[in-house]
RNA sequence: GGAAGUUUAGCUCAGCUGGGAGAGCACCUGCCUUACAAGCAGGGGGUCAUAGGUUCGAGCCCUAUAACUUCCACCA
């Protein structure tokens, strides 16, 4: 048994405890046949990142139920690990690189490689030691990374089962492109954000001669400079306006190419003009008009959005300034015929913000239609269970509408595509093969091979991750026993904005190559936004940095403003305020159990006596009790804010106001009933409490008589048995009769308040007769004297006289009330 | 254009299956009562967004409306 500190101060234990679990080895779970398995595999944190508030909302939800598994006699794995993070990680070595005067290009592939690897080594166990700060109970042994040997292996097995299956393909599409990362990025990846732009209308001439009248069809558009690459322009085939067009050709002004009048039903006859130029190379739906009429494509921007050689004259440009370009001259040639402002959606690259530029180009896709159908199945027949049907929903309807993956990115860092190319051009060899290793020459002429440059969207790995962090090989006979024993997984716990890049995914993938769900259960949790409800970032600089908040209120504070008070599927508002609550919780818990364990001798072990318990010891083992049943199921429902709630308000308005005011007398006499009672209830608690604020619990629980450990068999609350609801403790009658007398004593404190209350008002009232009686006596004085009255102004004799009517009314107003209160 | 969510005390939000309208902060009154002033004992303050409906009974279920938020789509 240790003493506990005279003040709260968290800093005091909380590494010490950590460190205490660690080398335990507590957070270790094996494969154990007797015992049920429970497992959650972390959302992996990017290797670049900074552990911030988003993170501490994740973790601490999964601590909570990992805990409460884990102290409920399962053997409950905590798989944690890091993601490569892609593109994420390229842009900021690129970043880094920019200082020591470095590019890409300088460095080539493998330099650059070499580099990221060595960032990694250096800034990729940051986080990892931030989620320890926080009490997180992962089992660190088992620590993973998407760029791992088994993890890769998983992916490159996964994409050419994927491959030989038909289910991936290379194939020449419009995607989105980001000018500043240079690469693809898929469709969830660009976000849409409504601008002020406009709408230009440009005359295209007519070829050929109408009795010297010059014939336009007006296209409008919102990209002008598009129009270098235009092939066609297209009207709806049953438009009576243009009809007599079809077939015939235009010329596109400036750059003076002949390009022909087609009819597609993609056109709306009602929007705009009817006329839709075409671009094939820069829009997907000019794309799927090219596809139909055999147009050719004519890509118009390099990498960085700049104007290439098919531009002419205005090769060389930037997209914008060559719209600008491109306007003016119009203008100038007579062919705009109107401007109008007009708001429309621009996608931005996710990362950086960029404007991507939607270009064709030859990229890998997965064929998405076959591989999501049994994710929609897992949730009809329960296999897959959604905590919230709100998300549920989305998730259905992304799933319904799924479309093929671009995951094919233009970086370095993460998993090159597994695809060789032959390159012998004597004789036009067109080979492509996908396998594990480099073959050593093509199988079909013997030339050299050469690896696709490409790697893999960093959400290709993200979605194996629960089978590949256990071990999967993708050979049957090869399997492993966590694999056997742990998947499915228990539940995945992300938050809403990743439910499309990582959860879906991640079903699918399960489903394909594990032929089971990854998780059973699905709980989604909300974002945290600032004091105004406003999303946090690093550029508004509104963010909240959770190890300040650690550092300052200590952990068990922070990870119960996560959970106290919140619908979790909603967002959280961060304030200054909850976090002083909870700090302000975890001090008035740890006075309390100064309190107690003062006065308590080191031989109470928490044993009832059940024949000797008064009335209150019964009321406050029945409530107690109730609160382990309570608290558990709200627990499995996942509704951890009503369980912590619930738990708060038995220790501060139950167990503190109550009980321990209570027993204050019989304390004082030495009873050793009171003691046990106060020590069994505080043992439970604090179990019940532990997976809500793990460092707090631990440091009072190794404070409390040695008995109670003994008791428990074991060392640290974190391995002790979570409490359970016990038929014996169950008081109702006694429970009625103290919650009658409870409420019995608040009325007497109630009528005590308002007896004081009346007491001092009758105090100050007769000081205020007394005030009133001598100011009478002084007016009336003073108008009793002949030489003021006929001598002094007259208005003052008649204020004074409007005062002594005043004064008068008073006394008989208070002398009344003071009669009334009097009774 | 489609969908979802929110609307409860001055602020931030809980409210499980339809039956007593709650917490924290703020405010007011009184207390340094020997665990805790990061606290204790009390108090004031709400037409549960609006309008209908179902029900013996609605914050909760149904319909409509309004405001705010978010997601999806992207008609050039």
């Amino acid at each position: 048994m240790k003493e506990l500190s005279k003040n709260y101060a968290p800093k005091d234990f909380e590494t010490r405890i950590y460190a205490d679990w660690l080398e335990k080895k507590y957070f270790h779970a094996v494969v154990d046949k007797e015992k049920e398995p429970f497992c959650i595999v972390i959302p992996p944190p990017n290797i670049t990142g900074q552990l911030h508030i988003g993170h501490a909302l994740d973790n601490t939800l999964q601590d909570i139920l990992i805990r409460q598994k884990r102290m409920q006699g399962y053997s409950a794995l905590w798989l944690p690990g890091t993601d490569h993070a892609s593109i994420a990680t390229e842009a900021k070595i690129v970043e880094s690189m920019k200082a020591d005067g470095l590019t890409k290009d300088q460095l080539g592939r493998d330099g650059f490689l070499e580099r990221a690897w060595k960032w990694k080594e250096q800034y990729g166990g940051t986080i990892v030691e931030q989620l320890k700060k926080l009490g997180s109970s992962c089992d660190w042994e088992r620590e993973r990374f998407t760029m791992d040997e088994g993890c890769s292996k998983a992916v490159r097995k996964v994409f050419i089962d994927l491959y030989e299956q038909g289910l991936i393909y290379r194939s020449e599409r419009v995607i989105n492109w980001c000018p500043t990362c240079k690469t693809s990025i898929s469709d969830i990846e660009c976000e849409y954000e409504e601008r002020e732009g406009f709408f230009w209308h440009i005359n295209y001439p007519v070829s050929g001669d109408f009795g010297g009248e010059k014939q336009f069809v007006t296209v409008a558009t919102t990209r002008p400079e598009t129009m270098l690459g235009d092939t066609a322009v297209a009207v709806h085939p049953e438009d009576k306006r243009y009809t007599h067009l079809i077939g015939k050709t235009v010329i596109l002004p400036l750059v003076n190419r002949e390009i022909p009048v087609i009819a597609d039903e993609y056109v709306d006859k009602e929007f705009g003009t009817g006329v839709v130029k075409i671009t094939p190379a820069h829009d997907p739906n000019d794309f799927e008009v090219g596809l139909r009429h055999e147009l050719t494509l004519i890509n118009i921007m390099d990498d960085s959005a700049v104007i290439n050689e098919n531009g002419g004259k205005y090769s060389g440009l930037e997209r914008y300034k060559a719209r600008k370009s491109i306007v003016n001259d119009l203008e100038l040639a007579g062919f705009l015929s109107k401007v109008e402002p007009h708001n429309h959606n621009v996608g931005g690259c996710q990362r950086c913000g960029t404007v991507v530029e939607p270009k064709a180009s030859l990229q890998w896709f997965v064929k998405m239609e076959e591989i999501a159908k049994p994710a929609l199945e897992v949730v009809q027949n329960g296999k897959l269970s959604w905590v919230s049907k709100r998300f549920e929903n989305t998730y259905i309807q992304w799933v319904e509408n799924i479309r093929d993956w671009c995951i094919s990115r233009q970086l370095w860092w993460g998993h090159r595509i597994p695809a060789f190319y032959c390159t012998n051009s004597e004789v036009k060899c067109d080979w492509v093969g996908v396998s594990e290793d480099e073959p050593k020459s093509c199988p079909k002429c013997g030339g050299d091979v050469v690896q696709d440059e490409d790697t893999l969207d960093t959400w290709f790995s993200s979605a194996l991750w629960p089978f590949s962090t256990l071990g999967w090989t993708g050979e049957s006979d090869k399997s492993t026993p966590e694999l056997d024993y742990f998947y499915p997984t228990s539940v995945i716990v992300p938050a809403y904005d990743i439910i499309f890049f990582w959860v879906a995914r991640m079903v699918f993938m399960g489903l394909k190559f594990m032929n089971a769900v990854p998780f059973h259960d699905v709980f989604i949790h909300g974002l945290i936004r600032d004091s105004k409800g406003k999303k946090m970032s690093k550029s508004a600089g509104n963010g909240v940095d959770p190890l300040e908040v650690i550092d300052q209120y200590g952990a068990d504070a922070l990870r119960l403003v996560m959970v106290h008070g919140v619908s979790q599927e909603s967002d959280i508002r961060w304030s200054e305020d909850k976090i002083i609550a909870a700090r302000n919780f975890a001090n008035k818990l740890w006075n309390a159990a100064r309190f107690v364990l003062m006065s308590v001798g080191d031989t109470s072990d928490g044993t009832l006596d059940m024949a000797k318990l008064t009335i209150e010891d019964k009321w406050v083992l029945t409530k107690y009790n109730r609160l382990t049943k309570e608290v558990t199921t709200n627990l499995s429902a996942y509704n951890l804010g009503v369980a912590v709630g619930k738990v708060h308000d038995f220790i501060w308005n139950v167990y503190c106001d109550w009980y321990i005011e209570l027993s204050k007398p019989r304390m004082r006499d030495g009873d050793i009933v009171a003691q046990n009672v106060l020590i069994y209830v505080m043992d439970g608690f604090l179990k019940l409490l532990h997976p809500f604020m793990p460092f707090i619990t631990e440091e009072i629980w190794q404070a409390l008589p040695d008995g109670v450990r003994k008791k428990s068999g074991c060392e640290s609350i974190m391995v002790s048995a979570w409490p359970v609801y016990d038929e014996a403790l169950e008081f109702s009658d006694d429970e009625a009769e103290f919650d009658r007398k409870v409420e019995k004593i608040k009325e007497e404190r109630m009528a005590l308040q308002l007896q004081l209350d009346k007491d001092k008002e009758i105090v100050r009232l007769e000081k205020e007769l007394v005030k009133i009686k001598g100011d009478i006596q002084f007016v009336e004085k003073k108008l009793a004297n002949q030489g003021f009255i006929t001598k002094a102004p007259p208005a003052q004799v008649e204020n004074e006289k409007a005062k002594l009517t005043k004064a008068n009314k008073r006394l008989v107003d208070v002398q009344k009330t003071l009669i009334e209160l009097k009774g």
